[in-house]
DNA sequence: TTTTGAGTTGTTCGA
DNA sequence: GTCGAACAACTCAAA
């Protein structure tokens, strides 16, 4: 007798480790890997240009961990998914869970068409600490305070998974599709320069999650609470890109953490993990996470429409030195540090008066990290609208956080290549420069380096009186 | 039901 | 330069 069929169904789960479906379908026989994208979903959001560029080379890295025996399709997975169970006779279906709201209702139809034909589906969670529905208030209603939805909540819940190892061992299922595509046909990479800046930047794949997880406790960790806010700094994990992917599991980084002596290093960095966790329990409670504000307030708030404001701080040309260099680092890397994406924010929202949804949608298109839960959650919140949300009145200076977080100016004049010669003492506000510091630095303003597009405190004043209209 | 204490990341002003 | 208070009021969590 023969060992059955089975179809893994790789999604956000691009590992072989750690992957509770992947090994549930090795158990259950031999398996047939498949990734299928689906460009045409209904009520989707498609993939942004950093986050499909990152797909290209990380289903490349799968796929060659699998020996080169990933099935790859395009269209609608399910009815690639039935068709494939009928060429080979396929007795089960196994995916870990996605959680976007569009992919929800997806599986949830998907499963019990599966379920009522006879075919075993099962999915799993491969992505998160704890399930949504698992972390919840004594009476059962979702938090809304990020303090006690990790400190009681979370804790409260079972202990999150300890990691798995590579299914041992995996008996793959070769087979011959129509529509079969190697990675390349997939066309999600092209030839503009910004494709190939995103390549120097970064390494994707299972191996290389792993890698940066080991670099960053070798390197990072130590002085992280205090680190990670100086962009300068190589304190922060920038694992973010691998989590989105399922490169490496939520899990595998806690319970490295877990390895190791409890400092409030570690304690911090864990924390940020549940900040992961929060965001997609507030996705998951709140499906309009990424169109709707939370706080109904916002709803009629007087937002500027201006699209030279919108390009100029897409472009980094927006005349304050720290915006400017927080918005080239994603332009140059598809990446940003956590304290320039506060800064960048809030300074679109409460300094240029524009929608928080125009910044949110082109960190979604710059970002190798763009996830819907993180990306919707932390826009919302520096908007002032979101859960647990700084109040509004708490406006960030661009000029006193570059002088704080960046006192060396190493991050801004690596990124702001026409202002390095300038001192540090007018780095973050050249416009304050006398003209002969300006002429000694090779800076014109206007020419060389855009003057402000907007007065500091004159905006900030102007988004408190907007604010306060909206009752 | 009522009450109480607290809530990621800031800035400005005046002493 | 340093410090504390004001900025505003509201919603949430839990007793």
């Amino acid at each position: 007798m023969t060992a059955p069929v089975v179809i893994h169904w790789f999604r956000q789960d691009l590992r072989l480790s750690d992957n509770p479906a992947l090994t549930a379908a090795c158990d259950a026989g031999e398996v047939i890997p498949v990734y299928v994208l689906n460009d045409s979903e209904k009520g989707a959001r498609d993939h942004g240009g950093a986050t499909q560029n990152w797909l290209h080379y990380s289903l490349k890295a799968l796929n060659e961990s699998l020996n080169g025996q990933l099935l790859i399709m395009r269209g609608d997975p399910s009815a690639i998914i039935k068709n494939l169970l009928r060429d080979t006779k396929g007795a089960g279906v196994f995916w870990n869970r996605c959680y976007e709201p569009w992919r929800i209702e997806h599986d949830a139809q998907l499963k019990s068409e599966l379920q009522e034909s006879g075919v075993n589906a099962n999915s799993f969670n491969g992505s998160l600490l704890w399930e949504p529905w698992q972390v919840a208030k004594p009476d059962g209603t979702p938090y809304k305070v990020f303090t006690p939805f990790y400190q009681k909540g979370c804790r409260r819940a079972p202990e999150p998974r300890k990691p798995l190892p590579v299914p041992e061992p995996m008996q793959l299922h070769p087979v011959k599709a129509n529509g079969a595509l190697s990675v390349e046909e997939l066309s999600l990479i092209d030839n503009r320069p910004w494709s190939a800046k995103l390549r120097d930047s970064w390494e994707q794949g299972e191996l290389a999650a792993q890698n940066r997880l080991y670099a960053f406790l070798e390197k990072g960790i130590s002085n992280y609470k205090e680190g990670r806010n100086f962009p300068a700094l190589m304190h922060t994990s920038r694992l973010s890109p691998h989590l989105h992917f399922g490169e490496i599991s939520p899990n595998q980084i806690w319970w490295a953490l877990s390895m190791r002596e409890d400092t409030h290093d570690i304690d911090h960095f864990r924390n940020e993990l549940g900040w992961r966790e929060f965001s997609y329990s507030l996705l998951f409670y709140n499906p309009t996470l990424p169109q709707i504000n939370l706080n109904a307030r916002f709803d009629n708030f007087p937002w500027v429409s201006d699209d030279q404001r919108l390009l100029a701080w897409q472009k980094g040309q927006t005349g304050i030195p720290i915006v400017d260099a927080g918005m080239r680092e994603l332009w140059q890397t598809g990446y940003m540090h956590n304290r320039l994406r506060m800064i960048v924010g809030s300074f679109l929202v409460k300094n240029l008066l524009l929608d928080w949804r125009l910044g949110e949608a082109w960190f979604w298109d710059c970002l190798v990290d763009a996830d819907l839960a993180s990306n919707s959650a932390s826009w919302q919140w520096i908007a002032g609208c979101g859960a647990d949300a700084a109040p509004y009145f708490r406006i960030f200076n661009p000029v006193l956080q570059g002088e704080k977080f960046d006192c060396y100016g190493d991050y801004t004049r690596h990124f702001l290549p026409e202002l390095k010669e300038l001192p540090d003492k007018f780095l973050y506000k050249p416009w304050e420069a006398p003209q002969n510091i300006l002429q000694n630095a090779g800076v014109a303003l206007g020419e060389t380096y855009p003057l402000p597009i907007v007065e500091l405190r004159k905006s900030r004043e102007e988004a408190l009186r907007a604010f306060k209209k909206t009752k």
